[in-house]
DNA sequence: GGTTTATAACTACAGATGTAATCGTTCGAA
DNA sequence: TTCGAACGATTACATCTGTAGTTATAAACC
């Protein structure tokens, strides 16, 4: 995953983690009531992302099928991690506690963070 | 802040809150042990961002002061916004979880963040 | 068997981004 | 008073990104 997923990319990375293996065609539908792509766009996005290593075809007749070669776990890890590294010097703290001070946090939500809390202790 | 901020401008922008108001001298030399860019590079940048409206000049003799006109605060707030919008579907819980998860977090970390979420309960 | 259709491959093109070089002007030093 | 250094403004240019259009080909339908 050395090169960097765009935004646009990185919408058509979406729909393959949630059902590859997908045809362009497939993929287009899925996207079109969110982005409203033209099919021509997605296969440029999908070509692309193929160019970036990150996905995989497989001849199906004289279509392709597409899936992605990375996990959507690495891919989130990666991206948080450069969040917390651009914005909080590395430290996920401080990041904890921008989104507890800024966001709308139930109590449920609190309970839910403390009791994984819990869990990480020795 | 309608406008994004390339990551290459988000360095300058992180110089200038940490000292403005500055010269392009002054924000290149800051630069320069961590970007090496040279100053024609800070300059074009410091316009980019000027254009976007985010950074404000003011005359100072025959060269400019830059400052910020947003808050650091709000360009963070927006940009972790917009990782958990992207990747946890707008709920900070599962982020915060998934940073439990794969950080390494120090027990004085734990601490920490389970007296931030006492103090935000009612 | 000729024609439409689906598909991949190739090309296009404007705007953003990273990274400067050059031009024109003014201020200060000699 | 002239010359060079310091600055802002303008221009440059390759790459990436968003968003397709065009072309070539094979398959399917009639």
């Amino acid at each position: 995953m050395a090169e960097r997923i765009s935004d646009a990319e990185h919408a058509v990375m979406e729909v393959l983690w949630r059902r590859a293996p997908l045809t362009a065609t497939e993929a287009s539908d899925a996207l079109a009531p969110d982005r409203g792509w033209s099919l021509q766009t997605v296969k440029t996005l999908l070509s692309r992302l193929v160019t970036k290593g990150v996905v995989a075809t497989e001849a199906d007749g004289r279509r392709y099928l597409y899936r992605p070669l990375v996990e959507r776990e690495d891919y989130v890890a990666h991206e948080s991690q450069r969040l917390v590294d651009r914005l909080f010097g590395g430290r996920v703290t401080p990041l904890v506690a921008h989104l507890a001070e800024t966001q709308q946090l139930s109590d449920s939500d609190i309970a839910e963070i403390e009791a994984l809390l819990k869990a990480l202790k020795p």
